[in-house]
DNA sequence: ACCTTTATGTTGGATATGCAACAAATTGGT
DNA sequence: ACCAATTTGTTGCATATCCAACATAAAGGT
């Protein structure tokens, strides 16, 4: 049974990562075009879809699929999904405390990811340097931003990149705030998870007037593996609701602002 | 005519903000889904997403809408939908050409981009250095790739990096091979349209000890404001067909060699 | 070769979406 | 309060998609 031209039918495994690498590219890709694509059913592709939506690699929609996100990161996407509401109460929020004219960096993370956003939607006139492949892109989509991405070796799971490259890039700056994310925040200080972005994040904090740190509610008295900074050396930080109990103690204690919406 | 609870009904503008809004927090939305959301019709959304899609806002699917292209190239899509066909047997071949262990430095472009789809795909183990952000995406999303990112300033419409930084960066590299893509090859030489590509360009040759111009037929005998390189300081061309005529006659004259499936 | 397993195609009916035309409601100005 | 313009809702129908069940074909192992 042969197909159109010359072309070789591609096999199951094949078509699953063509699939994932046409939703790189773009946002969104149908049913129908793809099986005109593969030279398949439209069942089969549905199959295709199904096989990698219960991976957790793409996203149903009636007709098609779209990306768990264009440039495909799922932890980072499955973390997104938590928490939603609470994290785009304080990435509103976060935004709103940046003014026009201010120059910027921003960490990579899901948290600031939102946060970016809503700078973007707010066309906030704005400088940003950042090491997050995802909020170089998503801000500079604002014509008002002015977008600077830091070098360095990328990591695919974070959209991001880190190294020696990226925190002397940082070096060579001086900005009015950065914004940080963070995967706990304890009486041990501002830790993360990830490898690499510790030094990052203290590169920003160095180089920058102030330093806000974006952490949700939910991560209160989580404690990770890397310090980012100790609470004594913290600046700001930025929630959807305050600390409560021993951590708001300590945090007092140690200087630290406060602001929730 | 009262709804759900308390909710304000939403005016056009608002909804169409908060369509955008949404779309920038997530890669696609339904129409069913936004229906409940507004409380409107069905019909009312979609006459919402005609608008934005006719602004050029957003993209319409069957069933709702995605953003333009998170990171929105809409120019890089639409040019890659031309010449397909051309550009795979390209990028294909020119992937062809990387060997394992290669350090190599790739170009921003449609071109390009389809060549660092097949390395992927290939899974070649190479370390690659980049302007591009979707290509280091993508090249990023192979295990055997080592992915190194240059910093610069975003340009939003290529979704790559510029400016000195960028051509400072790749001066501390040297690669075995530079694969540049281009948009115009004639007897004046390499030219490109897109302002502050020909430097990066230019850095890349210089710091690689081969270099090869990734250029298909349709762009033979077209000029562009940007010079790249004569064709004198031309090292190879690969192509999806061997030029002809003068373009060839020039070419050979000046050593370049030539490069087809 | 044979058989088993897996993958793909086919079909039909249920459901969802798209579209156009018209009706109803809302808005904005006087 | 009134009218004109705009916006939204409603309806009917064409089309597209989904899903499940079964048939066919391909792949893999003995």
């Amino acid at each position: 049974m042969d197909q159109t031209s010359g072309e070789r039918r591609l096999k199951k495994q094949e078509r699953h990562a063509q699939i994932l690498l046409q939703l790189k590219l773009r946002p969104h890709v149908r049913v129908a075009e793809l099986a005109a694509l593969f030279g398949v059913t439209t069942e089969t592709v549905r199959r295709d879809i199904g096989a990698l939506e219960r991976d957790g690699l793409l996203e149903r929609a009636h007709g098609g699929a779209s990306a768990p996100h264009p440039g495909g990161h799922r932890d980072l996407d499955a973390r997104r999904r938590e928490r939603v509401a609470e994290r785009e109460r304080l990435g509103r929020f976060a935004a709103s405390l940046v003014r026009d004219g201010d120059a910027i960096m921003i960490d990579a993370g899901s948290t600031t990811m939102v946060f970016a956003r809503f700078l973007a939607f707010a066309e906030t006139r704005v400088t940003a340097i950042t090491n997050s492949l995802q909020i170089g892109m998503i801000l500079g989509q604002s014509a008002n931003a002015r977008v600077l991405l830091a070098p360095g070796s990328y990591l695919p799971q974070e959209a991001a990149v880190v190294g020696v490259d990226t925190c002397d890039y940082l070096a060579r700056y001086h900005v009015d705030s950065c914004f940080l994310g963070a995967a706990g925040l304890s009486e041990a200080g501002v830790t993360e998870a990830v490898d690499g972005f510790a030094p990052v994040k203290q590169a920003m904090m160095r180089h920058s007037t102030s330093c806000r740190f974006l952490i949700d509610a939910g991560k209160f008295g989580r404690t990770r593996l890397n310090l980012v900074t100790p609470l004594d050396d913290m600046d700001t930080l930025v929630s959807d609701r305050a600390p409560e109990d021993a951590l708001a103690a300590r945090l007092s204690e140690s200087g630290v602002s406060i602001l929730v919406p």
